[in-house]
DNA sequence: CTGTTGTGCAA
DNA sequence: TATTGCACAACAG
């Protein structure tokens, strides 16, 4: 073995964090803490230790109080400004950081970061260590020898004697010599005035020390000379300021400075918290686990052999290959389970290329698994269950058991995460980059179907879905029962789970004609009204881009500008209304775009979505997206279909319910505000709903002092927007704005509703309060959703965080109960044994397809399971609708 | 081709 | 300067 010079790092710690915080200026979490200088910081250590891979090393960090320098020259430092209020609070996660790396991290009272360097450098290089400084202050230049260099990251630089001769004129000595001279206004070193760090090399170079220079001061000429005699003293004091103290007493040997193992789980967690998702997978990018037990199962013995240890087994998790991400498109290609950490297996079916292996037949393999895949009472796991109940009920099997999906249990421990997709779960929670599919598929135009993916590489990747999505039930199962969240899992989210997946497999049908009779409308009123717009305008232009609007009617027909957007004048309807009493082309815009809109996102998209088999859209309900607990609907999304205009209506009446039935819309009253009344123990709002009356006339009464029958539609309008306004927080100016009335009139009104419903004033603080203390508020089944901006020191970011802990907990108990709902609902209707499905979601209301002959019995049933779904101290009323459309049906 | 912006639909 | 979503068209890189 050759013997290796031993090497020492010494990373200047303090000096890192100023630079990254003043390189990268804006980098912040979702929860408002800055990370800027966390990330530089981070990225410089990363690049140390991928580059350099030292296996001794220091982060040194300035200590709190004051140094030694303070005390010889009160002004030292004088001149910083105190550090920057949005550096501070990064300061200990850096710290938390050095120690998951298990680096050794050094700080003394009284000195700085570079004296500790400094003395650490010498002694080691004295015993013949080659020791590298990773800093970029050129104060440490003057400890650089043949055996110390310094290294800066972030210009990727190193220097060694002849890169600091080249800049001081001579050797590293030279250095506190010229910086005595040139001084440092960064540091409020003082120096000579008027003598700059070119002048002072020059000096150096002649007379060699400070203290030569003032013996032989009469030597150097002009203003100069006058300088140095009246500054001497002070270029004195200055080289002591910028000597480091080499000799300090640490206490530290070589061996202290050992790196350790870095402790993956707190680096994991620690990424995850500051969504350094990109370093989080460049970090662990190499430490997949190569031990793992992946198995391709190819015979009826591996099959046989597999199925034994799944019945052994009390959990199982599985997971389906497929050839789409539409799971009612989607062939299956392959299964793949999981029984323990480390262990999987993956069953391709369906791998079709020149010269795929051999594959056991779909229909013996899915007949085998059948019963243990069907059986409730066997426990199963999947990443986003859904989709896999679907893929399988396409292929003819019933999944049951599925209790626990990684997907939404993540979700309830954190409803505000961006992702709750695996890949991301693996590395936040199990520190371990995933197989993604694209490297497995390609992406783009070279993505290939699962069916083409070799087997080899098949089973790497499913058994590792299988594997990933054990270990995170592992990791998850505890997390929510330390949040408190494992009966809303067990009895709420985990059933909603496969009656989702019900709702999207039987879809809702949608009647083509009516949209393509709809679209050939709007396609002639448009062209009528581009025409017309073209010609007010004097010219064509396309009336879809916002920033071509702005330029005719605010340069061509100069009218007067509203808002500004970051990239032009708004065009958006509250500034295109105010323009339409100034020229008649704004109300043409206005109707032009809101008919493209219905257009483009409606009558013509729904069509193309109908599925050819089942004549029914099917739409895609997420259940892991909104940070209150609501559901949202994609592709398309059937939680927006309009119903306040006319033209928007007549969009619904091609939702139609199946041959020989009916569509039937139940939706609740005020939901909201019925939870409002129930949680702040409003009186008059309580008794309000107990006697069943109009909720905004009653407020309009209690605010405006007067009788219900003389309360004006006016009146009453305002009371129903100032009633809305309360769930969401909404202040003065904005109610105004929305009224049309000024500020303080805005004011009053909110001072009477508070001054005649004290009780929802409390409730309002109290969940303010309840954030502040927690930094969660809860809902009324104990969803908990983080509010860690409660606390942040910008003052927009912690209103919008104190609307949310209103809002939350009110929008959220909405989901809760309506959740609830469809549970009861479902079940009572699969206990009746009728054909009545469930078809739609839309926040406040449920849809369904209904046997005309089961109206009636379905009618009662879906009205007691939504109406007692939770006792309030206010009565859940639900309004019912039927019709042959979902128009009608409301 | 992908991500962002402005806009607008729902509860 | 009122909450939560999703999707479209235009546009920038």
């Amino acid at each position: 073995m050759t013997d290796q010079p031993k090497r020492l790092y010494l990373i200047d710690g303090s000096s890192y964090i100023y630079r990254a915080y003043f390189a990268i200026r804006h980098l912040s979490n979702s929860k408002g803490l800055a990370t800027n200088a966390i990330f530089g910081f981070t990225n410089m250590l990363l690049k140390v230790m991928r580059e350099h891979a030292p296996d001794h090393l220091a982060v040194v960090f300035d200590a709190r109080g004051p140094s030694f320098r303070k005390e010889i020259y009160p002004e030292y430092k004088a001149n910083r400004a105190a550090m920057p209020e949005d550096l501070v609070p990064q300061i200990p996660v850096i710290k938390d950081l050095v120690r998951a790396f298990n680096l050794p991290a050094l700080e003394l009272e009284g000195f700085e970061a570079d004296d500790i360097i400094a003395t650490l450098a010498k002694k080691h290089a004295a015993q013949g260590l080659e020791v590298t400084i990773v800093s970029g202050d050129k104060d440490l230049m003057q400890v650089v020898s043949e055996q110390i260099r310094m290294l800066d990251t972030m210009k990727d630089k190193v220097y060694g004697p002849a890169e600091v001769a080249e800049r001081f004129g001579g050797g590293p000595d030279k250095v506190v010599e010229v910086q005595a001279l040139a001084g440092d206004s960064s540091d409020n070193i003082p120096g000579v005035p008027g003598i700059g760090e070119k002048t002072a090399v020059k000096l150096i170079a002649e007379f060699g020390t400070v203290e030569e220079l003032l013996a032989r001061f009469d030597e150097v000429k002009g203003k100069m000379r006058d300088k140095l005699r009246e500054f001497g003293e002070q270029a004195l004091l200055s080289k002591r300021l910028v000597t480091l103290k080499d000799d300090l007493d640490l206490g530290i040997d070589y061996d202290a400075l050992a790196t350790g193992e870095p402790d993956r789980a707190a680096l994991t967690a620690l990424f995850g918290e500051l969504e350094f998702h990109k370093l989080q997978q460049e970090f662990f990018a190499e430490s997949r686990d190569r031990n793992d037990d992946y198995r391709g199962v190819f015979t009826e013995a591996e099959l046989d052999q597999l199925i034994r240890e799944l019945e052994k087994a009390p959990r199982i998790s599985f997971d389906t290959e497929t050839t789409s991400l539409d799971p009612l498109c989607a062939e299956l290609v392959g299964i793949s389970f999981a029984v323990q950490a480390g262990a999987a297996w993956y069953i391709p079916l369906g791998h079709h290329y020149l010269g795929a292996p051999e594959q056991l037949g779909r229909e013996l393999v899915l007949e085998r698994l059948r019963p243990l895949l069907e059986d409730p009472r066997k426990s199963k796991i999947a990443q986003n269950a859904k989709y896999d109940l679907l893929v399988l009920r396409r292929a003819g099997v019933e999944v049951r058991g599925v209790d626990f999906d990684t997907m939404v249990a993540s979700y309830l421990g954190n409803p505000a995460a961006k992702s709750h997709g695996m890949d991301s779960l693996a590395a936040d929670l199990l520190g371990r980059r995933t197989i993604a599919f694209s490297e497995v598929a390609g992406s783009g135009k070279n993505q290939i179907s699962f069916a083409e993916v070799e087997v080899d590489k098949a089973i790497s990747y499913a058994a590792e879905d299988a594997d990933v999505t054990l270990q995170l039930f592992e990791k998850l199962e505890p997390m929510l029962k330390e949040a408190e969240q494992e009966k809303l899992f067990h009895e709420v989210e985990m059933p909603l789970v496969g009656i989702l997946a019900d709702m999207e497999w039987q879809g809702v049908r949608v009647d083509p004609q009516v949209l393509g009779t709809l679209s050939g409308e709007m396609e002639k009123k448009l062209a009528a009204l581009e025409r017309d717009i073209h010609e007010l305008a004097g010219c064509s232009f396309n009336i879809g881009s916002p920033k071509q609007i702005g330029e005719v009617l605010f340069e061509k027909l100069k009218l007067p500008r509203g808002r500004k957007t970051k990239t032009g004048w708004s065009t958006d309807v509250e500034v295109l209304q105010n323009l339409a009493e100034e020229h008649p082309i704004a109300a043409r815009i206005l109707d032009h775009r809101s008919l493209a809109k219905l257009k483009g996102t409606y009558t013509d998209a729904l069509p193309k979505l109908i599925h050819p088999d089942t004549g029914r859209i099917h739409t895609s309900f997420n259940q892991t997206v909104t940070a209150t607990g609501r559901l949202s609907s994609s592709d398309p999304n059937l939680q927006n279909i309009p119903i306040r205009s006319e033209e928007g209506r007549r969009i619904r009446e091609a939702f139609i319910p199946a041959e020989g039935g009916v569509l039937l819309a139940a939706d609740y009253s005020q939901i909201e505000l019925r939870i409002l009344a129930h949680l702040a123990d409003e009186e008059m709002l309580q008794e309000s709903f107990a006697r069943g009356e109009d909720i905004h006339r009653r407020t309009a009464c209690e605010i405006f002092g007067v009788f219900p029958e003389m309360v004006s539609d006016e009146q009453r309008r305002q009371a129903k927007t100032i009633n809305f306004g309360v769930l969401y927080g909404m202040g003065a100016f904005s109610l105004a704005k929305s009224l049309g009335i000024d500020r303080k009139k805005a004011q009053s009104f909110i001072d009477a509703y508070f001054e005649r419903l004290p009780r929802v004033a409390d409730f309002l603080e109290a969940r303010r309060e309840e954030a502040r203390k927690n930094k969660y508020v809860q809902t009324l089944l104990g969803r908990r959703c983080a509010i860690p901006e409660i606390d942040s020191p910008n003052q927009g970011i912690r209103s919008y965080a104190e609307r949310n802990a209103i809002n939350y907990p009110l929008q959220g108990s909405a989901a809760d109960i309506i959740k609830v709902a469809m549970v009861r609902v479902f079940e009572s209707l699969g206990r009746a044994g009728m054909k009545t499905r469930m078809v739609l979601q839309v926040h406040d209301e449920l849809v369904f397809d209904v046997p005309e002959s089961e109206l009636e019995k379905a009618r009662e049933l879906i009205r007691r399971e939504m109406e007692e779904a939770v006792k309030l101290k206010v009565p859940l009323d639900v309004d019912i609708g039927v019709g042959k459309n979902w128009r009608e049906a409301h």
